[in-house]
Parts: structure tokens; sequence; C-alpha cells
RNA sequence: GCCCAGAUAGCUCAGUCGGUAGAGCAGGGGACUGAAAAUCCCCGUGUCGUUGGUUCGAUUCCGACUCUGGGCA
């Protein structure tokens, strides 16, 4: 932990997060808990850092924006990629800005990963990935499939063949290449990213829906985006040509309306599509939330006036 | 009215040369340490449209009926 001097002067000892699945309203929590808490908002939130999506990610909106300022969105532009190192990065350079200014960070975004990176403090410096030999072993694997591949990964590493299943490919490369680039173990890179603890101490907060009206909610903010403009995203954004391997053609709300707007598919199913591919999201956070660490599940019903400070003291 | 093709899991369909059935999608659960809104793993009993007949035994063969497509009038 560093700086928790800073942080103790905001009259705090931790730093919310305010996480849950897609439409559960996050954003306005995070705004309730800001304006409560006198902090500012840092998004937490893999598809927000990119520019000009923003009915499609559902960023807040101006107006928003204006009653509680709001950082780590609009970072990069759709063609550059990004992940969780650089997202940590930035992260901590907003956090230490924010403190210095004696603000508490408000943290608020739906992506898993990129909250559990900040609660455990992971350190990815310890094990650099070179990028050439992840770019060569991707070339390998579209040439003669993933066997060689998964069997140099399994030598390396017996315990992957328990953890990484060598259908994940994506994950088997990766992690090749990542041994190949340090030469640790994955035991031992997990074991030196955490070495150092957390930076800062994280409190965590999800919001919790029936299953069933999470799903409404989830339709009908489809229908809302639609009415807002997301065709105009989405047109955009297809015009750009980039690659599919973008992570921003694979943001759910546009790739979906891509068969459309090229005249292969009518917009009834479409939509229908995206409505679906937006709940399956949503399970998945929820089995990241559920199964992390000491989270604060607060009930959908009962968002109004919940009382962070208590636990954040 | 006649002819043809269907009727099987929530949906789309496969299949059983007669021994009560299986895929994809949906749905549920799970994993996740540099693409994560990604990627991947696990979970399938349903009067096999209704009703007679043949048969030791029918969802499977035959008949009738109902419904849905398509065609002819």
């Amino acid at each position: 932990m560093q700086d928790l001097q800073k942080l103790y002067q905001t009259g705090y000892r931790s730093i919310p997060v305010i996480c849950g699945p897609t439409a559960s309203g996050k954003t306005s929590l995070a705004i309730s808990a800001a304006l409560q808490l006198g902090g500012e908002i840092c998004c937490c939130d893999s598809m927000q850092i990119y520019m000009h999506l923003s009915i499609g990610t559902a960023k807040p909106t101006e107006e928003e924006k204006k009653r509680v300022p709001h950082h780590l969105i609009d970072l990069v532009e759709p063609n550059s990629s990004f992940h969780v190192a650089a997202y940590l990065e930035a992260a901590y350079s907003k956090i230490d800005e924010l403190l210095n200014r004696g603000v508490l960070p408000v943290f608020c975004g739906g992506t898993g990963q990129y909250v559990q990176a900040l609660q455990k403090g992971f350190d990815f410096d310890i094990a650099p990935v070179d990028q050439d030999k992840e770019a060569s072993l991707r070339q390998e694997y579209e040439r003669d499939g993933i066997e060689g591949i998964y069997r140099r990964l399994i030598e390396l590493d017996p315990d992957c063949r328990e953890k990484i299943h060598p259908n994940n490919t994506k994950r088997v490369i990766h992690t090749l290449a990542l041994l190949e680039s340090v030469s640790k173990t994955t035991k031992e890179i997990r074991e030196d990213s955490v070495a150092q603890g957390p930076r800062y101490p994280f409190t965590l907060f999800a919001i919790d829906w029936p299953r069933h009206e999470l799903y409404e909610r989830i339709n009908s903010r489809v229908d809302q985006m639609l009415e807002s403009g997301i065709l105009d995203e989405a047109e955009w954004l297809l015009s750009q040509q980039l690659p599919e391997s973008c992570t921003a053609m694979q943001a759910i709300g546009y790739k979906e309306l891509f068969p459309y707007l090229k005249g292969e598919n009518s917009l009834e199913e479409c939509v229908s599509l995206l409505k679906q591919h937006t709940r399956n999201y949503a399970k998945r956070q929820l089995t990241w939330f559920r199964h992390m660490d000491d989270v604060h599940w607060i009930s959908g019903h009962q968002l109004n006036g919940y009382d962070f400070k208590s636990y954040l003291c």
C-alpha cells in the first residue's frame, strides 16, 4: 500500500467500487455515492474507455457528468488496443491525481477483470509479455492448429493442463507466450504479481436484482439505446473498417447491428439478438461478482439512500 | 373440396431398417492474472400432434382425425 495518508486525508479509509451486471443501475448509484462522499467517479469498464462509443457502452450522459466529474472514460480511439495492465496504469495515476486534490475516487464499472485487478493489486510488470512472440504463436496457431502449442504449454507448466482447456486457444496462446517470455511458471507469476499487495484498500459493492427483473431492465434499455441513436454510432463504427479482432468491434450493441446496416438481416432480428447477448453477458458478469472476495450486495430495490460511509470509515 | 409435405426439448430441426430419442440456439452453473462486452468448460425425460390397427412391443409401419405450410381447383 502506498499513499495511505493521502487517502485518509479524504476522511475515508477505503476506496469504494460499485459493480454489478449491465443495466443494474451502477451509473446512478455511483453518482449518489459520489455526492454522498464528496468524491469523483472513475470508470472501471473495458468499453467505455473507447472514444466515440457512447450510447452502446452506456456511458454517463453530459448531464450526469455535470453533476459529478467522471474519469477514465474516452481514453483511446476504437482502433487502439487496450488491456488490464494499461487500465491499471491509468487508474493508479488517476487515483494519485484525485488524492492529491483531496478527493475520494469512486470506482464504477462492470468489468470483473479490471475490478479484480484493482482489488488484488495484480502487478503485471513482474511478467512482461513479448508481444512479437505472442503474435508469432498466433500465426502458428492459424497455420498448424493448437495441438503443438498446447503440448509445449503443458511441458513448460503441467499445472496448465487443469487450468486451461485446449479449446480456449486465446488463453493457451497468451499463456505460452508469457511463460516463454519470462521463464517462470504460472504459479510463480501469480505469487509474484500479488507479492506487493493491493495499492489501495478497495471496498466492493454490487447491485443485485432478481434475474427476471434484470432481464426486463436489459430489454428495455436496449430499446432506449435505439431511441437514443445507437444505430448512428454503429454505422460510424462500421465505416471505420476496423479489423474484426479489434476489441471495440466486439462491443455488444454494435456487432449485432452490423448485419442490419449491411442489409443482411432485419432490424427486429438484430435487436432481439442484441438483447440476448446482453443478457448472456450479464450472467457472466454475475459469475465474476458472486465469486469475488468481500462484496457487499445491495438489492436493486434498496438503492436509495444507501449508506456507503459506514463501510468506508 | 382434392393432392403433397410436415407435426419430436422453450425455439429450429436430426433420428429411431419397430426395442420410449439427440444436436444447435435459448436457459442454468462455472472458469478467468496483458483482447475480458472477449474466450472457454459443464448441465438435455420430452404424453416423439390425437386416436384406432398390426405387433410380444409403435414415436418409428398402416388407417382416420386435428393443426400448419405449399400446390391444384
